[in-house]
DNA sequence: TCGTTTGTTGATTGACCAGTCAATTAAAAT
DNA sequence: ATTTTAATTGACTGGTCAATCAACAAACGA
């Protein structure tokens, strides 16, 4: 039933599969028959579309990220005062999708993807710096080190996600993880003395 | 030429070279045949002596906590404070054999079993619940919310490998997370207002 | 109408690898 | 001296999987 157009979905389909499958099996060692089943297509099609599994990996990641940055962007714009955008980031990061124990587990392993492929390496950089950048912005008016604080909150962020992939309890409580994280920042901008 | 007494160092050479061989390629693919050659020996031998990879994989870990446990204990005798025990264990996290590229990325890889192996994940849940109950011992004189604060050193521990494990920088800066630590520490303490 | 493009798959290939086994060596025990 | 036991390996097996290919189906354009 070809229908023309179908490739940017099927490329979608296989992308939130791949995500999905990597984060429910917790681990890389996903077949590309899994995925293809999983977005409702045979494996042979998967190849057609991405080349390799190691773009369709490159491809997840993408997606994860750009949804990160999407809800950042968001949460930034809404933020008022540099305090409010601190949180912002950190709402963003434990917020919506990104905080699905599928996604957290398939972040976990993008980590590990990244040890082994150069461009996965690149594309988690290009992450990190992003968001100690942001976080750096934000802080600026509010200590006097804050890049300091930047690099601190983020190691933070990616601390409380590994844990939460371990720790695999059904709710995804992102609320203690938020709070960890102001409590942090309060302490770090002297807002609690 | 079978001496006796074998099977104690073969083990040993065995669990080296696993978590070498891990970290070196910096992922959980790693064959039988490989780990067996760094360890200069065949790949039967370490299915005799070990089982599976699986297990192998256990040892290994198992090899990992103990050792960070020694140094902790070690560095938690000579401290003479409660402030001087929490600098302790983050020397020991920090320190050592514990921070060499190769262990760290090990390490990393270990989490992502843990999602997978069931006893993978005990050994971890094990590693975390006593770091955190050590770090909340010795920090329980020092501020009115020690879990809160050992949780959140914890965090930050995990959260500093992992990005440690990314920018793989060839000299272990070991020193750098270190400060981030005392940094946090001397402020979750109230040290420097 | 008929080629062309797009979508789609089953079958196949080639490589790799965990785990097994039978066989070999030599030390230790009797 | 001979039996037992520990150490060790090469060769093999059964299975898995990424990637390829040839073929088919339906829409579209000429």
């Amino acid at each position: 039933m070809p229908r023309i157009g179908m490739m940017a979905q099927r490329k979608d389909a296989l992308v939130n599969a791949t995500i999905h499958e990597i984060g429910r099996k917790g681990s890389l060692d996903v077949t590309m028959g899994q995925i293809a089943s999983a977005a409702g297509v045979s494996s042979a099609l998967a190849h057609h579309y991405f080349g390799s599994k190691d773009e369709l990996f490159l491809a997840a990641m993408r997606a994860i990220l750009s949804e990160f940055g999407r809800e950042a962007r968001q949460a930034l714009g809404e933020a008022q005062t540099p305090r409010a955008r601190l949180s912002a980031l950190v709402q963003a990061s434990f917020g919506g999708r990104n905080f699905q124990p599928e996604v957290v587990a398939a972040w976990l392993n993008f980590y590990v993807l990244a040890q082994t492929q150069v461009q996965a390496a690149r594309l988690l950089r290009v992450y990190q710096q992003r968001l100690v950048t942001n976080l750096t912005h934000a802080a600026r008016p509010l200590c006097d080190d804050p890049v300091a604080l930047a690099r601190t909150a983020a190691a933070l962020i990616d601390g409380l996600y590994i844990r939460h992939a371990l720790t695999e309890a059904g709710p995804p409580d992102a609320s203690a993880a938020i709070a960890t994280l102001e409590r942090y920042l309060d302490l770090a901008t002297g807002q609690r003395p």
